[in-house]
DNA sequence: TGTGCCCGTGACCATTCGGTGACACTCCCG
DNA sequence: CGGGAGTGTCACCGAATGGTCACGGGCACA
């Protein structure tokens, strides 16, 4: 049973709210997983028709076909691909609906985003039997400047060897930053990529943030080298120095 | 590392009819499992002397020897490999006497197909912790802090000598949390991998269960070093102290 | 039938996080 | 060189979350 393993970091997102899909999109990519996204049921069962991914993040509330109707279909035609489903209500018989259309998880909406990357996780990790339990998605890891952290646990130790506990929205801002070193990212790229969708507080609190970041991260503080601002623009991070 | 061959995704059926056989055999292969068929208890219990698998899938109504018998005599065998029996009826009465036999689930005939399928990952993986205990010997112990836990007799010595007698689910919990020492395990997690898919106390229970962990296995229980919150998400293990 | 153990829940309180506003400061531009 | 927009920084507050306890139901066993 050795599967090519092309297509298990494939992940098809289908979910018709944009806003919603493309934070789940964004913040899937950056996780080092590849993905397609759909906007409807039919769009769906089609792309499946021709291709083949590990993991499809499904809303239940779709127009015209839901959710638990295109997974049913799905295992009809006997495609076993893991299934998450999203759903706006939190109501337990909804799971069991869910799992009984033949998904494998269910997340009620609204879900911290963090939340939902360890659920992809798993499932990608329980569904994997025959590859090393150890499989980490990029970038689990950080190192710059005698700082290390580790994502995975939101836990860090800076340059002077103090641990440091961060925070999910810290350890979340960090990433985003992170990924793109010497990149110019915005603000409003952070809010989309932090807070995910239907909560937007003003672009004041990221600076919040990146204040909390220097002073854990920053050996001055006040003069950073590696959480720089982008006057006007928002934000770029450097992981030892470059203009 | 690709390991094949441990023997947790193997499923022994044991069924006489060979249509629903079939049916059942097909179904689960298609779900990734590897899957052995027998049509009659005798054949069932040479099977198992010989072999291993992580779930017995198994008719009551068998000729020569029931299902019930068959597992009584596994169970005295010492084998305790997880059961899921199959039934003709749906009495309740038939429900008990296979838990009395030594079962896991119970399934009455005609049964949905999903439904099936859903128990036996269900079974499969509220397991999972309890092999892993008994296969080797690393597994069956836990040290950390002084504390040593025995999770094939639910016993435990706290770090300072007092016995503990773990029920159960903290167990389960300690043990699900001690798998991935470091990372976080959101309630979710817990509340699925210990209480299974179908079953939703409240999250609260969860806390309540780490409070008992703290108060048997922390010095300070109110300010534990390895059974920390994770704010917002879930709860992290750690046996001494790692980045 | 009674007793004890588990475990699930609700209540109450403590803590944490994160979002905001205020104020000082910086940078850009005229 | 001065003004205004944008940013650094801080302290504060509300809401959400977790800690902890005590109660009660259910099951098992005597």
């Amino acid at each position: 049973m050795s599967v090519p393993a092309a297509f298990f970091n494939r992940i098809l997102v289908v979910e018709d709210d944009p806003h919603l899909a493309a934070g789940v999109v964004e913040n899937l990519r950056a996780e080092g997983y590849v993905v397609e996204a759909v906007t409807s049921g039919e769009a769906a069962l089609e792309w499946l028709r021709q291709q083949q991914c590990g993991l499809i993040v499904l809303d239940v509330m779709l127009p015209q076909i839901d959710g638990f109707a295109v997974c049913r279909t799905l295992r009809e035609q006997g495609n076993s691909t893991p299934v998450l489903f999203l759903t706006a209500r939190g109501d337990p018989a909804d799971r069991v609906r869910g799992l009984e259309a033949g998904g494998d998880d269910y997340l009620a909406k609204p879900f911290h985003l963090q939340e939902f990357l360890l659920r992809v996780r798993a499932i990608l990790r329980r569904w994997d039997w025959y590859r090393s339990a150890s499989d980490s998605p990029a970038g689990a890891k950080l190192q710059f400047a005698g700082n290390e952290v580790d994502f995975r646990a939101f836990r860090a130790r800076s340059w002077n060897g103090v641990a440091q506990e961060l925070t999910e929205k810290e350890a979340m801002i960090l990433k985003v930053l992170a990924e793109r070193p010497g990149e110019i990212v915005s603000r409003e790229d952070l809010l989309e990529r932090v807070w995910g969708y239907d909560v937007f507080p003003s672009t004041r609190t990221v600076d919040n943030f990146i204040l909390r970041l220097r002073k854990r991260f920053e050996r001055d503080p006040a003069n950073p080298k590696h959480f720089l601002t982008v006057w006007g623009v928002g934000y770029r991070f450097l992981t030892a120095g470059e203009p």
